[in-house]
DNA sequence: ATATAAAATTAGACATGACTAATTTATGTA
DNA sequence: TACATAAATTAGTCATGTCTAATTTTATAT
C-alpha cells in the first residue's frame, strides 16, 4: 500500500519517539512535527485504519510490524542519501537534513539498494547514526575505535566512521571488510600506528588514522 | 516564491507543448497530464495570478519569463537526476524516467550545481535530451559524431554522449572538454581511428570508440 | 477533595488540487 | 445556413491534510 508523504512523517516520527521510553502521545507527536494535536488525531485514526499503528489514549501511539518495517525503510533512505550528500557531492555533514527530509519519500523498489551499495554499504550516516538494513536490522552499534584497543586485543570490525573511496579502497587494498577479525599486535607509543593481523593473517602496520575510523567489537 | 509539485508539473508541461509550434489549449495540457481540463483552467488561472504564464483562449498557455526559467530549471534537475540514475546507480535508460519524475521536485539552493559537477557537467541526459544551463541555455545541439567528420575538417567539441568517468578520464588525459577544436588529420579505412589535433596540438591517433562518443559542431 | 492547568478530543473551517455534470463557445460539415 | 461535434468554461463536489475554537478528560497541586 503506498503511503503518502506525510503519512511517512509521521510514522518517522512515531519510531523516533518511542525509542524514549516516554509514550508517544499526540502532544508529543505535535511538538516533533511542529503541527496541531489536533490534525495528530486525525492522522492516528488513519494511521490505525491502515493497521500501521495502534493507538489509544492510555497506551499511546505503538508502530504495528508494518508500520514500523516502513518507518525504518524511511529511516534508512534518510540516511543513505544523507550519505551520498556528505560524500558524493559535498555538502557539509551539517547542510544536508532538510535535503534528505524530500529525498527519503522518494519511491522506487530498487532505488534504496542500489544507493546502498553506490556508497559501499555504509553503516552509519554523517551524523554516525545507524543505517538499517533492508530487514529493518539495525547494525549493531561498534562503539569502540580499533585504536582504542589493547594490544593482545580480539575485536570484529563492526563499521566505518568514513566512507570515502580512498578509505574503502584503501580497506579492500588490505582486506578489511565488515566482520573481518582484527588482532592487534603492537601499539607504537610514538605515533599511535599498530601492527595488526588480519583474520589471522601476517602482521600489517596501519596509521592511526585507519585506526581512528573503523569502529570494532571487542571480544 | 516556492512552486508546488503540481505547478512544476504544468510549467513543464507548459514548456513542453510550446515547443512544437501549436498553440498550448487546455485540452492539450490535460492530455500530457492525464487529467481533466476543469483541474487544468484551474491551474492556469492560479499560475496567471503568479505570472509564471499568461492565458488566453485565443493564444493558449504561455510561459512568462520566470515561468519558462522555472520549468528549464525543473527540466534540468529531471535530466540530471536521470544521468544519476544511469550512469552512478546502473539503471537503465528505460527504467529512470519516473524516478526522475519524483527527483526533479526536490528543492535545494545548491543541489543541481553541485550534481552537475559530480556527474562531470553532462550535456546529455540517457536519452539525448540536451540538460538546460544554469542560466537557463541549452547546450547547442552537436548532432554530428567526430567520426562522421571528413579529412582536414575542423571542427569544435559540442557534448559528449558517454559520461562514464572512465571515458571522461581518458578526455581529460587528451584534454578534450567541451569547446575543443579538433582538426580531423587522417581517417583509417581499416578500423575507423583517427588521427585528430586537439588544440592545432601534436597529432594524435584515437579509436572509433572514441570518435563514436564526441559531438561536433563543424565549422 | 477541589481548583487549576495540561492534554486529548470534537466540531467546524479552509486551502489545494483533483473530479463530474452542465453550459457556453468554436469549428467543421452537409 | 443549420446541425453536430469538440473544446472551453462554470458550478458544485470531494479527499487530503491542515488549522482554530470549544469541550471533555486527565493530571497536579494546594
Ligand atoms: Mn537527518
Ligand atoms: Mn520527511
Ligand atoms: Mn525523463
Ligand atoms: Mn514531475
Amino acid at each position: 500500500m503506498k503511503k503518502t508523504y506525510s503519512e511517512e512523517n509521521y510514522l518517522k516520527a512515531i519510531y523516533h519517539l518511542g525509542k524514549s521510553d516516554n509514550k508517544v502521545s499526540p502532544k508529543a507527536i505535535a511538538d516533533a512535527l511542529e503541527n496541531n494535536p489536533a490534525s495528530v488525531i486525525d492522522m492516528l485514526k488513519k494511521l490505525q485504519d491502515k493497521d500501521l499503528i495502534s493507538y489509544d489514549k492510555v497506551q499511546g501511539a505503538i508502530l504495528s510490524r508494518s508500520g514500523e518495517m516502513a518507518a525504518l525503510d524511511i529511516i534508512r533512505k534518510h540516511r543513505l542519501w544523507e550519505v551520498f550528500l556528505v560524500e558524493k557531492l559535498q555538502y557539509g555533514w551539517d547542510e544536508v537534513h532538510d535535503i534528505a527530509e524530500q529525498l527519503e519519500h522518494i519511491h522506487d523498489e530498487q532505488l534504496a539498494k542500489k544507493l546502498d551499495d553506490f556508497l559501499g554499504n555504509p553503516s552509519f550516516d554523517p551524523h554516525g547514526d545507524p543505517i538499517p538494513a533492508q530487514n529493518g536490522k539495525m547494525p549493531v552499534y561498534a562503539s569502540k575505535r580499533l585504536s582504542e584497543a589493547d594490544e593482545n586485543q580480539m575485536c570484529k570490525v563492526g563499521s566505518v566512521r568514513d566512507t570515502s573511496t580512498p578509505f574503502l579502497k584503501y580497506l579492500k587494498q588490505l582486506k578489511v571488510g565488515l566482520g573481518s577479525r582484527i588482532r592487534v599486535i603492537e601499539k607504537m607509543e610514538f605515533d599511535q600506528s599498530m601492527i595488526i593481523s588480519i583474520d589471522e593473517g601476517e602482521p600489517k602496520t596501519v596509521s592511526s588514522k585507519m585506526t581512528d575510523n573503523i569502529l570494532v567489537i571487542l571480544d
